[in-house]
DNA sequence: TAGTAAAGTTACAATAAAGTTACAAAAATA
DNA sequence: TATTTTTGTAACTTTATTGTAACTTTACTA
């Protein structure tokens, strides 16, 4: 219970949905990065499947029995669960529209599953109670995007913080190299070389010192608490 | 009681608006953005929910039982509250007719929910009192919107006024450069280059001091108070 | 324990991000 | 309307980041 014992992969997800091809679509992606997701197609579905703890709850506007702001407003918000609605764009003239304009967490379709996740993952990034991520003398200020060494500050670059991020975010737990290369440089865009890795771990173990990240030969590496 | 003891989130809105779709929808967001909101759909519940003591009202024009610009003029205006009118119908009289009532704002339907959220930040930042911010030798009045280095007045422009503000209001965390782009530049309209940033935060350093803004390349900027 | 595969090092060129400067269009002000 | 300020862009510089290659070390295993 709670976001602050949950690391990086093991959130559960509420998918409300009656599109099949999107909650089929959204299934796999959200799997594939290690978000446990549960999937449903009716209001009168969604709120049965509410007596769950979810992380975060996707939920559509339009749903073939009743109205998403509606099951929003009377189920999930006195739970305080994060949601995200989507909307479809051809609600032109209905007013909604407006809404999901500026909305932070509104996404509308066609949307890219990446966009969804990266707001999924922002969402559960805020409301994560531990912001600031520590192991042994190393602290990641995730408020600040700031590494600290004994309280020093230590200056990173966008791959190596968020090379770091991901470590700490499974903090005793192996990152594999793999999922290096799909997390950090699938995004990018860039198809990588396995060498890259190397050099970049050496990076950062020159900045924080070269006890902190753990290497599992032939596996991946780990950061542990203590 | 009053302004001075509330701090950007917690102020209280009534919304009374008969449309559920928009006040569910506008709930919905004002709540996420940190606003405590009551909803009433007709003129009578207005009338009653007059009681309690609001920040401020958004109250549509045409509700099922009587006139908005009349419950304003008879029930609201005595009172004070800055009050913000909603309307469907676009057209010259209304405004007219609304703004020489004394109203702070008008909005016309179909509007963006971020475009309403930023006309209700503005007017409660006006009646705000005691906002001082302050960070290293840099000190922000919120209420006379002046900034000063070392006890000097600084002149900034509209723009690098905003940017600081977003800075100063998430003092000690990183603000990303999309979410510059998002709050600063969505709202006026302009689709901006990405590089338009970065000038606006060299014109920035360049009055206030090159230290008080850091850098966290590939992430954004942010002020530290200390 | 020699061979091998994986990971660690080092150095370097290509690239990208942010900083700078100057300028013209657009707004605001006088 | 003229003048000044603000705003956004473009061209350029600087700096930091990124990815690769060539080489070395480590540790597993046959």
């Amino acid at each position: 219970m709670g976001y602050n014992k949950r690391h990086g992969g093991d959130m559960k997800l509420l998918l409300i949905e009656d599109n099949e091809q999107i909650s089929q679509g959204l299934s796999y992606f959200f799997q594939k990065n290690n978000y446990d997701i549960d999937i449903v197609s009716t209001y009168k579905e969604g709120i049965n499947s509410l007596t769950n703890d979810y992380d975060a709850i996707i939920l559509d506007v339009s749903l073939p029995d009743g109205n998403g702001f509606d099951l929003y407003d009377k189920e999930i918000k006195a739970k305080n669960i994060p949601t995200i609605f989507l909307t479809a764009i051809d609600d032109e003239e209905n007013v909604v529209k407006g809404l999901t304009l500026g909305a932070e967490d509104y996404v509308t379709k066609p949307f890219s599953s990446k966009e969804l996740l990266a707001r999924v993952n922002n969402i559960l990034m805020r409301k994560r109670k531990n912001r600031i991520l520590k192991a042994k003398d190393i602290v990641f200020d995730m408020d600040k995007m700031t590494i600290y060494k004994n309280d020093t500050e230590i200056s990173l670059s966008g791959l190596e913080r968020k090379i770091l991020e991901l470590l700490f975010l499974n903090i005793n737990k192996v990152v594999t190299r793999d999922t290096l290369l799909d997390k950090i440089w699938e995004l990018t865009g860039n198809d990588v070389d396995d060498h890259t890795i190397t050099v970049y771990l050496k990076r950062i173990r020159e900045k924080l010192g070269s006890d902190i990240i753990i290497t599992i030969k032939g596996v991946g590496y780990r950061i542990d608490e203590e």
